[in-house]
DNA sequence: TAGGATTTGTGCGTATGTATT
DNA sequence: TAATACATACGCACAAATCCT
């Protein structure tokens, strides 16, 4: 019964949908959606379309303004570094707060990770990078219990990952370089969490993180 | 303009005041919640209100069910742990990350909170305790300039509050006890910001939460 | 300055789901 | 099992705010 029928089985489809086109920049910062044309997309009216985008207003990815319209939002560079810098530590506590054993079926789709990064770094793609970095992200997530750190780490990476994209998609040889670097941090992480070392694998995230964050600003500065 | 008459500002006024009320008890888990009636208390119809439910849905304080009513949640026992661990962890980060230096004005309302806490030891109060718990929190939370992290911390905090207010309340003698205890925190708390020291504060506060939550635990017992 | 076009916010009647008799 | 009561979910029309001409 998986109850994609129901009320919050088609608020569920709405949100991750949407979540989704503003994460991966089919509705980049600044886009201004409009209520009425997406609730005929989804063969809804506007109210339990506006129940999924009051709460997208809550994690911070839109803003709606009376008489203006529904806004994806833009994130100030002070805010993104104060992000990014809780983000680094959260990672950290994932590797440390009830800590969940990596099992056979967790080590097999970090594998399939570490496949699709391969095949990245042969022929490189924005859009391609980006879900393997969230499904990257997601795999971490496996590794802590902690179901509040989870769904608060979750809303920060969702919240950042788009700008993260943007600086990434601006310049076509900065990808080239990224895809590399990232395909030897996921083999690196893999190779802690295969000998069960999950404060290692958390720390190397940990890394990857603040290094991301650090290259982004080099670029764009 | 503190545009209390828009749509914004009425809805800050619904959220603050349901979510203070589900913080200090008058709506106790388990309460059934009628739109109906709390839309003819705040004089608007059942649309602007449920904004407001569905915003503290999803903060984890309430949950709708079709056909059934809006409850108030409890919080189960293993996810109380695992929130009490995630915000002991986060309120030392307070410290750590974009700390902003006491100025005088903090200190002197630090000083405001030592005063009350004296007069709570000389007459204990469950509902003043709980109101300045929650002032003691927010003063904690001026201590650091990272937004996403005091959102975070505050919504952490206003999802466990209830259940530690519950647990004092439900025995006069831990009340007494609980009392003096606090006091003394708070005084150590003071004592280690008014020299500067907000690393020092932090770990006092972390040493308050987990001793909070290990006295919670075995009242509980 | 005024007014019309467009957008979000609100009010209310109805549909749908749940529990109880 | 069916009917009734009552709750949330939904659709739609209108009010209010903003922007542009």
């Amino acid at each position: 019964m998986p109850e994609e029928d129901s009320a919050r089985g088609r608020f569920g489809k709405m949100y991750h949908e949407i979540r989704m086109r503003i994460c991966l920049l089919d509705y980049p910062p600044g886009t201004r959606l409009s209520e009425e044309a997406m609730a005929r997309e989804f063969g809804v009216s506007r109210t339990p379309l506006r129940r999924v985008l009051g709460r997208l207003e809550a994690e911070g990815l839109l803003q709606s303004v009376h008489g203006v319209g529904t806004l994806v939002t833009d994130v100030e560079i002070e805010e993104l570094i104060q992000v990014y810098r809780l983000r680094t530590e959260l990672a950290e506590l994932a590797g440390l707060l009830d800590p969940v054993p990596p099992d056979a079926k967790l080590i097999a789709s970090l594998d399939g990770l570490v496949a699709r990064a391969k095949a990245l770094v042969a022929r490189p793609d924005p859009r391609g990078f980006a879900q393997l970095n969230i499904d990257f992200f997601e795999a971490h997530m496996a590794l802590t219990a902690n179901e509040p750190l989870r769904e608060i780490s979750r809303r920060l990476y969702y919240q950042t990952h788009r700008i993260w994209l943007k600086s990434v998609t601006s310049r076509r040889i900065d990808l080239v370089e990224e895809v590399q670097v990232f395909d030897r941090e996921v083999e690196d992480y893999v190779r802690a969490l295969r000998i069960g070392d999950l404060e290692a694998a958390a720390h190397v995230h940990r890394a990857h993180i603040s290094m991301s964050f650090t290259r982004m600003r080099k670029n764009a500065a």
